[in-house]
DNA sequence: TATTGTTATACTCTATAACTATA
DNA sequence: TATAGTTATAGAGTATAACAATA
């Protein structure tokens, strides 16, 4: 008869990972849809081109981990909503320069402060230290699960 | 005019989570779907019953954080492939008492080592001292999103 | 032929409410 | 009235394939 195995769910890291990213990002997520009227990839994309303005879909698709077909579709509402407008790449005219629009960039300015409000109360009762490592450890999780061995830190 | 905002999806907590916790459960979820057929849920229920055999499905629905209508639902599915029976309560016939079956209980023992291999491998790189800060911040973080404020560390 | 981006389809997940049978 | 669990339904998310326009 073999030894019993000493498994617990809650101390298994994909499971504790996944409950803990659900529930700090879905607090986030229901201030941005509640005080801003907008969705999780609509977020995404926005931040990204209050980021880095002007860039085109393939790279936001890399940048926010949403595939093509969902940017393509968070484009067309934010296009709808009036934050977002496009501007066709001369030179390949199956592209365009992704860009916020005045409205885009008023709703940017003001979600970003509350954003960051929100994630230092989040982080309130952590060390400087403490959340350095923390990014630490996530990068080295997120690089050893895509198969990439990084560099020993 | 406002100075320029410095923020970066990539270095926000909420993202990082998010996407570290996607990365990292969808590689072990591959594992346990191509490899013994189960899906997300069915691990989840299988492992709670694994380590605690005979609790009732309330009881289930919170300790893998899965509603009680997806609980029902994969218990079904999970009693249809053969891996759980249900002996009803009673003393409250409402209620029943979740079992693995012979095969059931014969699967998650060829799952569990799998399944911490995996996590293994995916710790490789890091020091059991950065393994157990990694789970204190999640905790910390988990806490606080759930509006708990704990006792300081 | 390959690439950018869109449209279509189907499948899973999530959230809610309505329902049953018991208590 | 409240609770354990089930069924029904609609909305959102995900994955894939087919497609149009362009390179």
């Amino acid at each position: 008869m073999s030894a019993p195995i000493d498994f617990s769910l809650d101390n298994f890291l994909p499971y504790k990972l996944v409950k803990t990213a659900e529930h700090v990002a879905g607090g986030l997520a229901r201030l941005y849809e509640e005080e801003f009227g907008i969705t999780r990839p609509e977020w995404r994309i926005l931040a990204t081109l209050g980021n880095r303005d002007g860039v085109k879909a393939k790279e936001l698709s890399a940048e926010t981990s949403l595939d093509k077909v969902r940017v393509s579709r968070t484009l067309a509402s934010l296009e709808s909503k009036g934050y977002v407008c496009r501007v066709r790449d001369q030179n390949d005219h199956r592209a365009a320069y992704l860009h916020l629009t005045l409205k885009g960039k008023e709703l940017y300015q003001r979600i970003v402060p509350r954003a960051l409000e929100w994630e230092s109360e989040m982080l309130a009762g952590m060390s400087a230290a403490q959340y350095r490592d923390l990014f630490k450890a996530l990068d080295l999780l997120l690089a050893k699960a895509d198969g990439v061995t990084p560099s020993p830190l």
